[in-house]
DNA sequence: ACTAACCTGTAA
DNA sequence: TTACAGGTTAGT
């Protein structure tokens, strides 16, 4: 569900009110939910929260004791934070049967409910003051990394078979990316989904870090897209949806040209551009 | 470098 | 009944 406007969003809401906070009991529905651990739940608990940082589409709860939790809420996770609720929508989360795990806090508790389970924690014990991301093979955060046309030209020619779309949705080149925001960074740039990225020239690398940048500025700005299933940890719909130009609207008409939007399937994934406005090379 | 699989719910 | 969904990955 959520890329990287939307994990930033529930960072952005959970760190305001988390941070300094003691974990006070860490409890399972469902113990599929824990995809790694180096340590047991219950080890966190009496714990502080120190920070919540992100690096694509992971969050990671960084607690005292050099203790860390990883997030990835994959297509329908959520991570809601109970007391944002009314006490009916917190009785039914509560007994929702994709209610997965509960962490509660002294002020509070962080519900994890995740309709298809794709989503999960992983826990580690770190030493050294390394951050778990490091165990990742991620990319430069399409937001807050080192992302320019020279790093994605370099990149491009790592990858030059790959099609563009697939360039972009790849979180080992770059973090944080998934369908629909692709979809808006090619159409802005003028690039269409289906070109090999060994055809990118300099000048369209710097055009689709730039175009990277506005999207996901506005994007966060507007509390993150919810097409379908995202929310907000308060429980609440993002409003980047009334902004989308093409995800979404194969068959309608182009926003620019007025033609009509294609919409086709690459490496799995459905994308949507304007046979028009984006030009293959 | 592509596909099938992981899950469940909703819409066609 | 079938197709499809803001993601990732093991296997081919």
């Amino acid at each position: 569900m959520p890329e990287l406007p939307e994990v930033e969003t529930i960072r952005l809401n959970l760190i305001a009110i988390l941070k300094n906070q003691k974990l006070k009991g860490f409890s399972l529905n469902r113990s599929d939910i824990i995809k790694y651990a180096d340590i047991q739940p219950s080890a966190f608990e009496g714990c502080i929260l120190l920070d919540i940082k992100r690096h694509g589409k992971f969050l990671a709860f960084l607690f005292s004791g050099n203790l860390e939790i990883l997030v990835h809420l994959r297509m329908t996770g959520k991570l809601i934070w109970l007391p944002a609720l009314s006490s009916e929508e917190q009785e039914s989360l509560l007994e929702s049967r994709h209610t997965h795990a509960v962490l509660s806090f002294e002020n509070g508790k962080l519900v994890f409910n995740d309709v298809r389970r794709f989503g999960g924690f992983e826990l580690y014990q770190n030493s050294g003051g390394e951050s778990a991301f490091s165990r990742k093979k991620l990319g430069p955060d399409a937001w807050t990394g080192a992302l320019d046309g020279r790093y994605l030209f370099a990149q491009k020619k790592r990858h030059p078979g790959l099609y563009l779309k697939t360039f972009l949705l790849n979180q080992e080149i770059v973090a944080g990316l998934g369908n629909i925001y692709t979809d808006e960074i090619m159409f802005e740039t003028g690039l269409r989904p289906d070109m090999r990225a060994g055809r990118l020239s300099l000048k369209d690398c710097e055009r689709l870090a730039e175009a990277t940048r506005a999207i996901l500025e506005k994007a966060i700005e507007a509390g993150g897209t919810s097409f379908r299933d995202y929310r907000n940890a308060g429980n609440r719909r993002g409003q980047f949806q009334n902004f989308l130009r093409v995800y979404g609207r194969g068959g309608l008409a182009c926003p620019v040209c007025g033609a009509v939007l294609e919409k086709i399937t690459i490496g799995g994934r459905s994308s949507v551009f304007c046979p028009v406005c984006q030009k293959k090379k």
